[in-house]
This record gives structure tokens, C-alpha cells and sequence, in this order.
DNA sequence: GTATGATTCAAGCAGTCGTCTGAATCAGCG
DNA sequence: CGCTGATTCAGACGACTGCTTGAATCATAC
């Protein structure tokens, strides 16, 4: 049965090749002669480049929000969960798959941590589908944890450590400054959750309504919007 | 003398473009198409799309860069500035950019989110060659601000900052949720200070080796990668 | 005026893109 | 064996890619 794995194998090398050059960057062609495959073969399992790309999508990212969600249920069964603790149920998939597979994991979490600032429509809808699946979920885990923020500035955080995950999704040593790579080890995970959670933790702007450490308390002028 | 601004409007064009539909995902023939001038233009000015890349990315980067090395002299000047004020000329420049300009500024900093996270050549040197100039010394000013992180923290903590600023550029109000657009306002920026001021005052995890908080202090087996 | 250097133009280069087609190959079943 | 349905194959389609060319156009200097 060669069929099975022709499949799999065009999968697995449109995922290493999307998150190397990115997917406007990759051709059909290179990825049918990295998976040694005939280049019909991608319109035949998959039918076009976008039905591809959601096919590479979806292959890790459901068992992994589904494990979001698995490690939530169970803190949330044990009582209310700390901080840390949701941090981690959201983070620690993600980052646990970075480093497994032999290196498959860092591939396709570079993939995810690519095509997730890449502005293909097939991309925007598959990730507001999955986020349907756990955003909310986590959106009022983490108001529980902090209930003095608004829902408003909790999906603001929330945005805030989709950054610091996304980007290290990436780990790209951009910096020219030594060890500047994020390792792929454990401890860069509890790195991550400690500054996050320190940074979720601060108070919220809405109460003590001005900023108590800037230099410049309020714009004098909300920047002339219309009618200059 | 119509030579003057051809070069412009083809460097704005691009910069609009590149921030919708990336580097790769954009054909020089839409650039001239939008700029309104002939396809050779961008090759009589530039040479080569790289070239072109590097423009749009030049224009800006170097004022934007300048200003924060501005604002961090200044601070430095009179005397040890807060954790926020060193934030916040880091940020700040680059979110005042992205609200001015009637939309250009809006537009740029896309761009800038964009091919940060573009695996283009031409962009890794740009970015480290940039980075070279403010990098180190905004380093060595955050690690000032707390001096119990070694250097390597400072940087994984900057990293984080770098990955909330870029994030946050892109601002694609991919959650489906009510409002999670990242808005351009003041106040957005002032939370992104507040929330990373916060974060990077978390104690320095070579301290107090074993995190605190967590449910699995270390994970038990490496999670089967080979020989299963 | 003519000459000059800088710019713009239409047209085309070779190459690559995603997609499609029709024949060849395969395993399993009668 | 022949038949069937699924899969793979080489080859090609038109459209598009970045880039180049040589002639046309422009303002300016002589």
C-alpha cells in the first residue's frame, strides 16, 4: 500500500519546508521532490496549496488543544488553579512538542510560530477556528485568576503571551548577541511562565487610573484624529 | 523633475503591500501597478526586489532607531532610570510611530511584524545589523535596572519584551472575541509597559533553582522520542 | 538650436508557479 | 485470466515571476 504514507510523507516535508521559507515561499515542487513524490500526488490527496497547508495545520494542532484543554479540566477539577498552573496547561503543549519527534516538533512549532504572522486567509480562519476551541476557556481561567482585570484587559494579556509564545515559536537568534537562542529546554518554559505570570499579575491600569512610574502621565491631545 | 518622488511612491507602495501580503506573496507588478509607474522603475532605482526590501525597510528604521537611543541617552543623563522608563523608550518610538502618519506609520509597523518573522535573507541581516546598534546597550540598560539577572536572562527577557512589541505590531485581531483588537492608543502602550515592567522584575529563576509554583517540578521521563 | 545625462517606456527574456490531463501502474476480487 | 477502483506517472497548460533591453522622453547645459 504506498498510498498511505505518500500522504504523510508530502505532509511532513510541507511542514519542514513552510517553516524554512515560509509558505509563499515554498513551491509545490520542492516539496513533492523533498518527499520523493510525483508532483500530481499533492493535488490528488489534497487538492490545492491552501488545502495542503490546512492539512499540515491541522494534523498536530488538534491533539494539541485538546491537551490544552485536558490539563485545565483536571487543574480546574483540583479546585482553582494558580496562575502559573494555567500558564503552564496553555504553554507547555506547545513547548513540550517543540522539543519532541526527534525534531519534527521544532519544525512544525516553527511552522506554527511562521505561518502565524503570514497573511493567508486560509490561515486566518483556521486559527480563529481553533482559537473558538480554547480561547475562551482560558480567557476566563486566567479572569479568574486576576479578577480585578476586565474581560477587555485580560484578552489584552492574553495577546501579550500569544506574543512571547509565537515568538519563540520562531527562535530565531536575531540578536547578534552571544547565547542569544532560546534553548528548547525545560527551564525556558518556566522562564517564560515566570515573567508572564509576574507581568499578569500587574495591577490593573483601570484602578489607580494614571501610570505611577512614566514620564508622561496623559498626551496632552488625543493625536488629532479627524477634522485637523 | 518626476524622478524624485517615483522612487518614493514605489517604496510607500511596496511598504503598503508587503505589510498585507508579505515579501513573497508580493509580485513587483502589483508594486509598480500601485505606485503608477513603469515595472523597470524598480529596477532602474533599486536594482533587485531584495534592494527594494531593504529600502522599505531603511526608510524608517533608522530614525525610529535613532529616537530610542535618544530617549535612552537622555534617561541615562539623569541619572538610573526606572525598569518603565528604559520600556518605554524602547517601545515607545516604534508604538508613536505606528498611530502617526495618517496610517502610514500603521502600515510600516505591519510590515515590521511582518518580516520580522520572514525567513528572508535579506531581512535576518537587516534585523541584526540594526539590532547591533540599539541591542547591546539596551541590554546592559535593562540589566542595570536588575542586576540580579545574569546577562543571558536579560537577553531571554528581552527576547520576551521584542516578542510582545512585534506581536503586538501585526495587531491582527485573530481571537474571535469581542475587542481583541490591540488598539493603536496610548493606553495600549502603557499597558504593554506596565504588564512587561512587571514580568521582567520576576526573580531571577538561578536564585531559587526549582520554580515554585508548578505543579510538575520536573518533568519525570523525557517524553518516549526514541525507541518506542 | 543641438547635445547630454537622467529617467521612463513598451516589449520580451527565460524560468517558475499552481493546476490539470490522460495514460500507466498497482492491488484485490470475480 | 479479466475487471475495477485507487494511486502514480510524465508531460503540458496558461499565467505569472524577477529581470533585461533598446528605444523614447524629459529637463537642462552649451
Amino acid at each position: 500500500m504506498p498510498g498511505i504514507d505518500t500522504k504523510d510523507r508530502i505532509v511532513s516535508a510541507a511542514e519542514r519546508l513552510f517553516a524554512e521559507r515560509g509558505f509563499a515561499g515554498t513551491s509545490l515542487r520542492t516539496v513533492t521532490t523533498k518527499a520523493g513524490v510525483n508532483l500530481a500526488a499533492i493535488h490528488y490527496h489534497f487538492g490545492t496549496k491552501d488545502a495542503l497547508l490546512r492539512a499540515v495545520f491541522e494534523r498536530r494542532i488538534g491533539p494539541l488543544n485538546a491537551q490544552r484543554l485536558e490539563r485545565l479540566d483536571r487543574l480546574e477539577a483540583e479546585g482553582s488553579p494558580t496562575l502559573e498552573a494555567v500558564l503552564e496547561a496553555f504553554l507547555s503543549p506547545i513547548m513540550t512538542l517543540k522539543r519532541d519527534l526527534e525534531g519534527e516538533g521544532l519544525v512544525w512549532s516553527r511552522f506554527i510560530g511562521r505561518v502565524y504572522s503570514e497573511p493567508i486567509e486560509v490561515v486566518e480562519t483556521m486559527i480563529r477556528e481553533q482559537f473558538e476551541v480554547v480561547g475562551q476557556r482560558f480567557v476566563t481561567a486566567f479572569g479568574r485568576c486576576q479578577p480585578d482585570l476586565s474581560e477587555l484587559e485580560v484578552v489584552e494579556r492574553l495577546q501579550f503571551i500569544i506574543g512571547v509564545m509565537s515568538h519563540s515559536l520562531i527562535d530565531l537568534n536575531r540578536i547578534g548577541l552571544p547565547a542569544a537562542q532560546q534553548g528548547a529546554g525545560p527551564e525556558t518554559l518556566q522562564h517564560m511562565i515566570a515573567f508572564l505570570a509576574a507581568g499578569f499579575r500587574a495591577p490593573s491600569a483601570a484602578k489607580n487610573s494614571h501610570s505611577d512610574a512614566n514620564p508622561q502621565p496623559n498626551l496632552p491631545q488625543p493625536p488629532q484624529a479627524r477634522a485637523s
